[in-house]
DNA sequence: GTCCACGCTGACGTATACGTCAAGCACCTC
DNA sequence: GAGGTGCTTGACGTATACGTCAGCGTGGAC
């Protein structure tokens, strides 16, 4: 990790935060408020942030565990498996793989509801397209 | 009065709030609030509320709804979709349709998105556990 | 030098989804 | 008939996830 700013010039993008609230639809209220919330630590020059291509990852990571209904407090300690996976001491491991197993699990229940709905959306097309069908003929 | 639903008659089981509210991991409360909004009507009987079997499979819908990451907002207009697939008019159908295949197409959208964080997961779940292995091995 | 567009930090407002009293009625038990 | 339990309706409180000002500072364009 990088401590001091460093002028890469060659090196990876780095955005502003109007430019990384457009690229992922959102809103620089939004990203300052993941901010307070410790979800993002952009790094500042002369008080304003600047975002690194690490950072616009993060965020795609944010919205993406948002969109399947995460809470933001659950998404931080989410991210949190990313950094702490690297640190090898053994409770940090037996933490990620206990944390990562739960949520697995969530998730595979949460693609089971998903699947159920999607069979009745289906049959309620169908049967609605159906009817359509006979009208129309 | 005991806490189980009444059968003894020929007729499909009655339920009170408690019970409802127990048989599906919530308060009275909840069910009130879901009322309010339109999303649950039971009967009356002397003030008190009295459910039927229909209204305990729609509270299951609202639920399964709600834990797939849909506002209550959003299952009401779902719900209605089941009691007007019946009706037969053009326009009602045609409603019915689009509105079911723009739910199907943003459910199997979240699927994805919940596919590829599994696949993060276990990513991580995996080489957790080989770290591990390595650790005691 | 002046303007102003952009960014910053509070502080307050809003929508959703409930929880938590408070006060009251109905019925049952003792 | 006194107490307890369960249900009722407001009314207000709370957590989450932001939106919306207000007021201030700063770097460029003219």
């Amino acid at each position: 990790m990088a401590d001091t700013a460093q002028t890469d010039h060659a090196g990876s993008a780095l955005y502003g935060i109007a430019e990384l609230a457009e690229a992922h639809g959102v809103t620089a209220r939004t990203i300052r408020f993941y901010e307070s919330k410790g979800l993002l630590k952009p790094q500042r020059v002369g008080g304003q942030r600047v975002f690194t291509e690490a950072d616009k990852t993060r965020l795609g990571l944010i919205l993406r565990a948002k969109s399947i209904g995460s809470s933001l407090a659950d998404i931080k300690t989410f991210l949190e498996l990313y950094g702490r996976e690297g640190e090898g001491r053994v409770r940090q491991l037996e933490f990620v793989i206990d944390k990562t197993a739960r949520e697995i699990e969530a998730l595979e229940d949460k693609r089971i509801q998903i699947d159920e709905t999607l069979k009745d959306l289906r049959t309620i097309h169908e049967g609605a397209k159906e009817r359509l069908a006979k009208r129309k003929g």
